[in-house]
RNA sequence: GGGGGCAUGGCGGAAUCGGUAGACGCACGCGACUUAAAAUCGUUUGGGCCGUAAGGCCUGUGGGGGUUCAAGUCCCCCUGCCCCCA
């Protein structure tokens, strides 16, 4: 009695105890009603930041939870371990990156046991070890035996800081390396890439089944994967016997009006169709544009530049002669590496015909167009088509088809769909990956290394000087290999795999992570696949997780498992963000520890005053907070209420001290709320109710129950923490009201083992704590969710509120059961309906049982 | 430029099958306890106006219009911010 609620003793007696007695483990078996529930696995890094907490403990609860609810929940962790960053640490410190990894995971691990999650560390999961990077390089020859990994000579964006090739994923919208920063540049290298695109409709059309996904992130797949309709058109070249040029158009009806056809520089037809004269001037453009980035050729708004060839092709449904240019906004592997160039209807076109002096005609006629055009604004709008000939008069949407049904018939055209998704490149020449298992023999080729002779170990201890290509391709031991076809000696592949190759699989691992036979059994996979709750970034929204949907249809369709769509629901949780100052003048962030007055702000070097923001946690910003520094000192139980409550999970959260502190309060006033009660009570076994009930008795069993059917409800559907634990304060508060002195013992227990319950999920530590202070023997963890008692939500009377003429004018207590025609008598012969009425009868009554009375003079 | 989202007190946020706006918390103020402070407990607070008071009225969810008995919620227009794509 009177002792005060000390966190750290408790939870780490708790977390000890949990782990001898293996709470979080995963049951064994289980039939179809067991729960997965995942968080996006985080890089090691070495430290826990803030995001990570507001993750895994989102997570966490949605866990424990389902466990109360008594489904066998898998709930797992592991290290997407691979990548640069540990390159990168190796060649500054001259460690080893598979140590450096190693001790970064132990830290880690540390720190997130501290939290209280539940955790089956049994099943955690590294990438970088080679249990795992074996079954990633076997489903790598599983796709190459599908047809779906392949070598190719492409552009690629080349990073000239890391030494490394990008996708163009890693590539941000002003052309720089999303890690290194450094501006991009295009080389011709031959690459493997995984077949995407064969998937692209089916990524796209399951997007549909995606129902317990943000529509947002819905969109932007959708956007990404970028399906267009149109149709491909041959122009046929002009005095030689050439291949006729292919262009791709979303836009057929507008053919007529095209004045130029335009190819990509790099298209192969370039070399065939260039004039002597033009030579110089096409190889000079070619080399130009081989330095631009695909962003910067594609943009709407920049100038569009460009050569002509010197040659000619046939429109196929006027018969004009056209000119043929290359240019930079043209790109070889969008479409046919060629489009038909009409002015007067597309942006891009009529800015390289202004800046070409090409001819603009117009062919769609709508109200307001020949203006726009005029002015320099291509019209893409529908209309009606003119200078068609025959087609004049049709509708744009129409002629789309016409144009392409004629074409169809005549040979020079066919409907045709593409998408701007292009085929995943996932070469690196980097050494901290997953090696590509695969020999090149010169006689056979690119040979896959037999699966019994994986894994394809990462040489270690070597040498990294982080310059000059791949340092595998210099580890004449590990390179030399004989080709497992014919035995003739041959070289391994060099390139190790994109990252995101060893995450588009690892949630199926969780559900079979000990398999040596197998990445995973099928039964196993479909056994917990789909994850229920899937729990991350909104940063993913694009690439982890199409490439895992991808993954998940290819092995689907290679028999190994029987899901379609690996995340039945999707939750993206918002940033945490942190009070950060600003000299608004000069740019510069300033440390919290620098700022003398946090009310008055200023700049300690120039006394500016400062800006004050919540702006992501980072160490640039001087505005992290450290989430062990927050556990040392108020416990991890305050810190999850903190992170819960604070804001809805899926926006951001603006950490703030003074409200750590009062969720700090909220714990200790159930801690004393449950220990005024401990000498009172010695079991917490549900015991019959007193029939009749006092009316405190009957009010704090309602307030119980509302308080079951709140909670529950905010971790249904669409998952609300914030105000399920804004309940747990009600029911609090509503128990410190009543007193526990006036309950029968009944109700005290019933009110405080609901709490407790309730609170479980969410402040597990104090909740077990509070539990066994009052006689409970086994875990609160084991405990079912407490269920509603309908009876106990009725009332005898309730409030109804008059309203007059829409006005709230006050309220009257009526009978629950009241029926309509009642309450409207009861409305009527009211105070405040004869005051506000002022003696007119109502014309029209509206009646809403159990809300209010609207009465209309 | 295209697509999507958001806008509610001093602050974070509740309430969207249209039905008492501001739950819950933070901050602030006041009060109790205390020699004092901390802690704790109680309590006020959208704005404006009337009233000695009890109380009452008007107004209010970025701005403007509309639908409806009733709009934070639905529709149209505008402004601002955020995200994605270009």
């Amino acid at each position: 009695m009177n002792s005060r609620y000390a966190p750290a003793e408790i939870e780490k007696r708790w977390q000890a105890c949990w782990k001898a007695e293996g709470l979080d483990s995963t049951p064994e078996t289980v039939d179809d009603n067991g729960f997965y529930a995942l968080s996006m696995f985080p890089y090691p890094s070495g430290t826990l930041h803030m995001g990570h907490v507001r993750n895994y403990v989102i997570t966490d609860v949605i866990a424990r939870v389902q466990r109360m609810r008594g489904r066998p929940v898998l709930h797992p962790m592991g290290w997407d371990a691979f990548g640069l960053p540990a390159e990168n640490a190796a060649i500054e410190r001259n460690i080893d990156p598979g140590d450096w990894t190693d001790r970064n995971i132990e830290q880690m691990r540390g720190q997130l046991e501290k939290l209280g999650l539940s955790i089956d560390w049994d099943r955690e999961q590294a990438t970088c070890h080679s249990d795992y990077y074996r079954w990633t390089q076997w489903l790598f020859l599983e796709l190459f035996d599908g047809g779906l990994a392949y070598r190719k000579n492409a552009t690629v964006n080349w990073d000239p800081v890391d030494q490394t090739v990008l996708a163009n994923e890693q590539v941000d919208s002003e052309g720089r390396s999303w890690r290194s920063g450094a501006l991009v540049e295009q080389r011709q290298l031959n690459q493997w890439f995984l077949r995407i695109t064969d998937y692209a409709e089916r990524l796209l059309q399951d997007l549909d089944e995606l129902e317990g996904w943000p529509e947002r992130v819905r969109t932007m797949q959708a956007n990404w994967i970028g399906r267009s309709e149109g149709a491909e058109i041959n122009f046929q070249v002009v005095g030689k016997d050439a291949t006729p040029i292919t262009v791709f158009t979303t836009r057929p009806d507008t053919l007529a009006g095209a004045s130029y056809v335009v190819l990509a520089p790099e298209h192969a037809l370039v070399e065939q169709l260039t004039s002597g004269e033009c030579l110089e001037a096409v190889r000079n453009f070619q080399a130009e544009v081989a330095r631009l980035s695909a962003l910067e050729r594609t943009s709407d708004d920049g100038p569009k530049r460009g050569v002509a060839i010197g040659a000619s092709v046939i429109n196929p449904l006027t018969d004009q002669v056209l000119p043929v240019w290359i240019a930079d906004y043209v790109l070889a592997d969008y479409g046919t590496g060629a489009v038909m160039g009409v002015p007067a209807h597309d942006q891009r076109d009529i800015r390289f015909a202004g800046s070409n002096n090409l001819p603009i005609q117009q062919v769609i006629e709508a109200e307001g167009a020949a203006a726009a055009i005029s002015s320099g604004e291509a019209w893409t709008d529908a209309g009606v088509l003119i200078n068609s000939g025959d087609l004049d008069g049709m509708e744009s949407t129409a002629a789309k088809a016409e144009v392409t049904r004629r074409g169809d018939a005549a040979g020079w055209a066919s409907a045709k769909v593409t998408y701007r998704l292009r085929d995943w490149l996932i070469s690196r020449q980097r050494y901290w990956g997953c090696p590509i298992p695969i020999i090149h023999c010169p006689d056979c080729g690119a040979v896959p290394v037999p699966r019994e002779d994986l894994p394809v170990e990462l040489p270690r201890g070597i040498d990294l000087s982080g310059k000059g290509g791949s340092p595998l391709s210099k580890q004449e031991s590990w390179v030399n290999a004989p080709c497992p076809n014919c035995g003739k000696p041959g070289r391994r592949e060099t390139d190790t795999m994109d990252t995101f190759m060893c995450s588009s699989w690892y949630f199926l691992r969780f559900a079979d992570p000990h398999n040596t036979d197998a990445p995973f059994s099928r039964e196993a996979a479909n056994r917990w696949l789909p994850v229920q709750q899937y729990v991350g970034g909104i940063e993913h929204a694009i690439l982890h997780l199409l490439y895992s949907r991808f993954f998940t249809k290819a092995l689907k369709d290679r028999g190994l498992l029987d899901v379609n769509e690996p995340f039945d629901r999707l939750l993206t949780q918002g940033m945490v963000q942190g009070t950060t100052y600003r000299n608004p003048s000069t740019g510069r962030y300033v440390a919290p520890a620098d700022v003398a007055d946090p009310d008055q702000p200023k700049d300690p070097e120039t006394g500016d005053p400062l800006e004050v923001l919540f702006e992501k946690m980072s160490k640039s910003k001087y505005n992290g907070v450290d989430p062990a520094a927050v556990i040392d000192r108020y416990g991890a139980d305050t810190a999850r209420m903190f992170i819960l409550f604070k804001a809805p999970p899926e926006k951001d959260l603006e950490w703030d001290d003074a409200d750590v502190e009062g969720q700090f309060r909220f714990l200790q006033r159930i801690w004393r709320l449950v220990e005024s009660a401990a000498g009172q009570i010695d079991s917490l076994e549900p015991r019959p109710q007193p029939d009749p009930l006092t009316q405190t008795e009957a009010d704090i069993r309602r307030a119980v129950h509302t308080a079951i059917a709140a909670v529950s409800e905010d971790l249904q559907d669409d998952i609300q923490l914030n105000t399920a634990i804004s309940e747990l304060m009600k029911l609090t508060n509503a128990i410190n009201a009543a007193d526990l002195g006036n309950l029968r013992a009944p109700l005290q227990v019933e009110a405080l083992s609901t709490l407790i319950r309730l609170l479980a999920p969410f402040s597990p530590h104090l909740a077990e704590e509070l539990w066994h202070q009052l006689g409970g023997t086994e875990s609160v963890h084991r405990q079912s969710w407490p269920v509603l008692d309908p009876e106990a939500l009725v009332q005898d009377t309730v409030d109804l509120v008059i309203q007059v003429k829409g006005k709230v004018r006050g309220t009257i207590k009526v009978p629950s059961d009241a029926d309509k025609a009642t309450l409207e008598q009861l409305a009527l012969a009211s105070e405040v309906a004869s005051k506000w009425l002022d003696g007119q009868p109502a014309r029209r009554v509206i009646v809403v049982p159990g809300k209010l009375v609207n009465l209309v003079p």
